[in-house]
DNA sequence: CGGCTATGCATCGGTAAACGATACATAGAA
DNA sequence: TTCTATGTATCGTTTACCGATGCATAGCCG
């Protein structure tokens, strides 16, 4: 594929990104957000994502820390980094290039043969 | 996912559907059809279409059948069943409503506190 | 007080999509 | 004759995603 693999694979990852790149947030508060944005479309599963901030964190696209009031839960809050906002402007711009092709060959706008 | 997992995972099956919905086609053909209407973007593998190929039509979305002028090369045409049909509009609109969600979040659109 | 639910992080094994490599055969061009 | 394009096909590997599970705490309610 000439398109980005992890693009056609799902766009999880960007998904996470761009909601990092609003605010720092936990695991839990991920999942929670985007089932809520996407009206409940899409429900990460700790499965999912937990493994994913995991390896977005060890390639350096975000850094994390814990977090809490004293004596109160810890939270591990997720922040982006400089490289984790390229990596998310470069994926944006894969993912308008891929949908806007798809949409195009749905649209039934091709060549017109038979 | 709420989502169809297939979706997340590739249009492939749906790109390929929308194509045979338009007439019937050999396998070589699909794969240098795709690149060309997506100005190489899609470069399909012989290795992901001819199973998937196969997989509908065991699942009855798809016939086949050998052609070729007498003596000629003969080659195996796919074409696409009212079932195929059924599940092409089902995907499509299952691909508009991931889309449109995937936008609508990148588009930054939401909550906005901090 | 005891149990239930929500919160919160985490790992592990299974499934299946997609791919790379490869195989094989024919037709036409160099 | 050798190379490239055409054409169908299989196999093994990778890996995203998920289901299941584990563990711990906080708060609510009977």
């Amino acid at each position: 594929m000439a398109v980005d693999k992890e693009l056609l694979k799902g766009t999880t990852s960007t998904l996470v990104l761009q909601l990092l790149s609003r605010k720092k947030m936990y695991g839990y508060d991920i999942i929670q957000e985007l089932e809520l944005l996407s009206a409940g479309l899409f429900e990460f599963k700790e499965g999912t994502l937990y493994p994913l901030l995991h390896s977005l964190e060890a390639a350096g696209f975000v850094t994390s820390e814990w977090s809490g009031a004293e004596g109160s839960r810890q939270r591990k809050y997720y922040v982006i980094t400089k490289d984790g906002r390229a990596l998310l402007k470069t994926k944006k711009t894969a993912w308008l290039e891929f949908s806007s092709t798809v949409d195009k060959i749905f649209s039934g706008r091709q060549g017109g043969h038979q």
